[in-house]
DNA sequence: TAAAAGATGATAACGATTCTCATTTGACAC
DNA sequence: GTGTCAAATGAGAATCGTTATCATCTTTTA
């Protein structure tokens, strides 16, 4: 954890950003709930009780550039919020989703699986990858 | 053209929904435009050229209309407003999207791509899928 | 023709996100 | 240390896409 936070520390200072009090709570809560998908509310809730004079508008400004940095993906799942995702470290790919419909929880995939399919869209489309997004909606197997 | 707003009529019909002027003139649209990713208030502006006295919120419970019915399919780029793309007459699955990093365009892939992907996932994580989004962020053949 | 149900248009309300701006903080020069 | 200046913050206003409300209009049914 204080390693990660480390390098994130690193990472920010880097492009010269500061890893402020307010930043520092906010990857912590990020950290702590690598498994969930915290939309910018959520996080602000967390953070709050860590930081209570933390106000909304950093907690978004803090994601967007924590964002820039690829330290965390934004994601959307249709439900009209964006949602927070922290990177796994040194992934080459964005990890895959896999959503319930019956319960709305949200799994990850972290293998590839789209190596082949990549490759087929680079040659037949002539389009040159930079990141992907796939989603399975479906039912999962605790709702089975 | 005429026959697929025949066939949608009856698609409404068969749920006890009726085509009026304004959904028939918001499906012209649509079909119109069927390359396109069009936002609401996109479809709004096009359809007000030829139905001037059709109101917003009539264009978005149309739109929601056609998504329930599976007609559009409703989906969501990152950048903070649904599109809305007519679904492949019989298409068993929902088509891919490369979107262009440097000029914004959007490209379809009809072809499914994701069949291996989708047994495996099936079958490692005991999931049932019933839809998917794939999307690829890249450079598109234009901007190479 | 009357009554009921369905659809519409205008506009208000809403919720997520971004912007504005006065204030505070932190890094560096002296 | 003290002063300076850019960066960062917090509060709340503003924005923007979307949804809800409600009176009106249309269509269907009796």
């Amino acid at each position: 954890m204080e390693q990660r936070i480390e390098r994130i520390k690193k990472q920010l200072h880097s492009q010269s950003y500061k890893l402020t009090p307010q930043r520092e709570a906010t990857v912590r809560v990020l950290l702590e709930h690598e498994d969930d998908h915290l939309s910018a509310e959520d996080v602000y809730m967390l953070v709050k009780e860590k930081y209570p004079e933390i106000g909304l508008a950093t907690v978004y400004r803090t994601l967007e550039l924590l964002t820039e940095l690829k330290v965390v993906d934004k994601i959307n799942f249709g439900d009209g919020v964006s949602r927070y995702d922290l990177r796994q470290e040194g992934a080459a790919h964005f990890h895959h989703h896999l959503v319930c419909i019956e319960c709305g929880s949200v799994d990850e995939i972290q293998e590839d699986l789209l190596e082949d399919v990549e490759k087929v869209v680079e040659d037949r489309w002539n389009f040159e990858i930079k990141d992907h997004r796939l989603t399975f909606h479906g039912i999962c197997h605790r709702c089975k």
